[in-house]
DNA sequence: AAGGCGATTGCCT
DNA sequence: GGCAATCGCCTTT
C-alpha cells in the first residue's frame, strides 16, 4: 500500500493446498502460472479465478515443494473506509459481512492483484503477523475445501467458529 | 493454434 | 438453488 493509509485484516478461514493434493495447483508440477509456489515459504501467490477474481496464497513448503495456503475470508480490524471504498461499498461502521467474506472479495478489498504475485509477506509495507491469538481447539473449525472438484472429502478447510466473517458453513 | 475449464461472485428465480 | 460473466492457463492437436 503505497501512500495510503494502513490496512489491517485479521485471518478467519484459510484453506491448506499441498504438492501431492489432487486439488491444488502444485499438483502437476511447476508451471508459469504457478511458479510462485515452489519458491520458500513466506511468499505470496496469486492467481486469476474464473477470468474475474483474484485469490491470494501463502507459500508455505519449502523450495521446490509446492504447498501453500488460500485465504478466504478476513475481519477488518483497520482501514475500514478504504476497505469499502475498494470494494464500492458506502462505508458504515458495521458494515455487511459480504465486505470479506469470501476470497475474490477480500483481494479486491485490500487492493492485493497479479503484482503482489511472488511478493515477500515479510515486507515492511505488505507484512503477515502472528497476533499470537490462542484459541481452544473446539473454536477452530474444520470442513471439506470449498469449489474443487478433487480432493473433496479433505478437511483442509479451517476457519474460526466464532467469527461471523467466515464466508459459509461454521 | 485451439478449446476446455476453474481454489468465484452476484444476480435472478 | 441455478447460472452467466470472463480470460489466462494448461493440455492437446
Amino acid at each position: 500500500m503505497q501512500g495510503r493509509d494502513l490496512l489491517a485484516v485479521k485471518l478467519v478461514e484459510v484453506e491448506a493446498y499441498f504438492q501431492e493434493d489432487p486439488a491444488s495447483h502444485s499438483f502437476s508440477g511447476p508451471s508459469r502460472r504457478n511458479a510462485v509456489m515452489f519458491e520458500e515459504g513466506g511468499l505470496c501467490y496469486v492467481y486469476l479465478s474464473y477470468g474475474i477474481h483474484y485469490c491470494v496464497n501463502v507459500v508455505t513448503g519449502r523450495k521446490h515443494h509446492g504447498d501453500a495456503v488460500l485465504i478466504r475470508a478476513v475481519e477488518p480490524l483497520f482501514g475500514l473506509r478504504f476497505l469499502c471504498e475498494n470494494r464500492g461499498f458506502p462505508y458504515t461502521e458495521a458494515p455487511p459481512f459480504a465486505l470479506l467474506n469470501g476470497p475474490g472479495k477480500l483481494t479486491e478489498a485490500l487492493g492485493i492483484n497479479p503484482a503482489y504475485n511472488g511478493r515477500s509477506f515479510r515486507d515492511k509495507d505488505f507484512k503477515l503477523i502472528d497476533l499470537g491469538i490462542s484459541l481452544e481447539e473446539e473454536e477452530i473449525g474444520e470442513s471439506p475445501r470449498i469449489g474443487i472438484s478433487k480432493a473433496k472429502d479433505e478437511l483442509l478447510r479451517y476457519f474460526i467458529r466464532s467469527s461471523p466473517w467466515v464466508s459459509k458453513a461454521r
